[in-house]
DNA sequence: ATCCAAAAGCAATGATCTTTGCTCTAAGGA
DNA sequence: TCCTTAGAGCAAAGATCATTGCTTTTGGAT
C-alpha cells in the first residue's frame, strides 16, 4: 500500500513527468485518490516524504582509505556522481520546492553531516590536520548541491578540486 | 500588460500563495487567462521568467573598499541578507522547481560570477594574491545558497568565516 | 468467533483548470 | 485611408482536481 504509492511516486518523479497529481498518483499505485487526499494535506507533502526517504537511503560506505584527502576524494565523487543522475536531480529539486517553512535540519544533510563527522574523527585519530565538519559542508557538500540545484555543469574533476580547496584551508 | 502580469506574480510568490495557476495570476493582473495560456507553455515557464528578471535585476553595486578580504565580506553579507529575505527565498525555490533541464549557464549565477571576477581583478591590479572567480563560487556563493534553498539556518557570522576559508586557500 | 476501530474504497458534487474557435482591437505598411 | 496581422478578450465545452458522506474492508483485541 505505502509501497506502492512510493514507488509510484518515484516512477512519476524519476521520468520528469509534468503533472503529479493525487488523481495521478492513485491511479498508478492501483489505490483510491481519496486515500491520499486524506493522508498527506498535499501533493508536495508526500513528494517531500518520499523524496527524503529516497535521498536518505543510505547503503553509501563512507570511504576508509587512510588518508583524508583520499577519503574525501572518494566520497566527494561518491556525492557527484549520485545527485547528478536525472532522477536524483529531480527529486533534490522537487524536495526543495515542498520545503516552504523554515526547519532547522533535513534528514538529507543530517547523513552528510554525520559522514563527514566520521572521516574527520578517524583522520585526528591518526594525527593528521583536519577541517571542521562544518568546513567540509560548506566547501564540498554544498558546492556539489549548488551545482546540481541550478542544473549547472559539474565537470569530472570538480570534487577533486573542492577538495583540495578544503584542505589548504587548513594548512 | 507585461508588467502587470510580472507583478501579479511577484506578489503571489512574495505573500507565498500556495495555489499559483494562470486563472489566478490573471484575474490579479487583470487581463484574461487565454492571455497566459497561449504565451507560457506552464505556469513553471512563466514563474521562471519572473524569478529571473526579480534575481537579476541588480542594483547592488559591488564593493570597493581597497582590501579584498573586506570586499569579499560585505558582498556574501549583502549575498546572504539579499537571498534570506523569505520573498526571496521563495522566489529561488520557484526557479529551482521550474528548471527540468539543463541549461549551461543561468542568469542568476552569472551575475554573481561576474561580481566575483570585478573584485578579484581590482585586487589583483593591487597586487594582492586572489582565489580564483571558481573558488568564490564555490566556497562562498554556494554555501549561501545551500543554505537557503535547503532553509537551513545561516548565522549572521557565516558570510565572514567563508570568506576567511576561501582566502586561507590562497595562502 | 465476534466485535471494534482505523483505514480504504466508492460515488456524487462542485470547483478549478485547460483548450479552442471566434471576435475585437490596435499598430504598422502599402 | 485602408489593409493586414499579431495580440488580447470572450465564451463555451471538456477535462481534471478536490471534497465529502457513506459503505466496505481489514487487522487486532477480547
Amino acid at each position: 500500500m505505502l509501497t506502492a504509492i512510493y514507488t509510484a511516486v518515484g516512477e512519476l518523479v524519476g521520468q520528469g513527468a509534468d503533472k503529479i497529481s493525487f488523481p495521478v498518483i492513485a491511479e498508478r499505485a492501483g489505490v483510491n485518490p481519496t486515500t491520499l487526499y486524506r493522508r498527506w494535506p498535499d501533493v508536495n507533502a508526500l513528494l517531500e516524504d518520499v523524496a527524503i526517504a529516497a535521498l536518505t537511503r543510505d547503503g553509501e560506505s563512507v570511504p576508509d582509505t587512510g588518508s583524508l584527502e583520499q577519503d574525501l576524494t572518494d566520497w566527494a565523487n561518491i556525492i557527484a556522481g549520485d545527485i547528478t543522475r536525472p532522477e536524483r536531480a529531480r527529486y533534490l529539486r522537487a524536495m526543495v520546492a515542498a520545503r516552504v517553512d523554515l526547519v532547522t535540519n533535513c534528514a538529507v544533510t543530517d547523513a552528510r553531516h554525520e559522514q563527514a563527522a566520521q572521516m574527520t574523527r578517524r583522520a585526528s585519530e591518526r594525527g593528521e590536520q583536519t577541517p571542521t565538519v562544518q568546513q567540509i559542508l560548506d566547501h564540498i557538500v554544498a558546492p556539489l548541491y549548488y551545482n546540481v540545484i541550478f542544473a549547472l555543469p559539474l565537470d569530472d574533476d570538480h570534487p577533486r578540486r573542492l577538495v583540495r580547496d578544503v584542505l589548504a584551508m587548513t594548512r
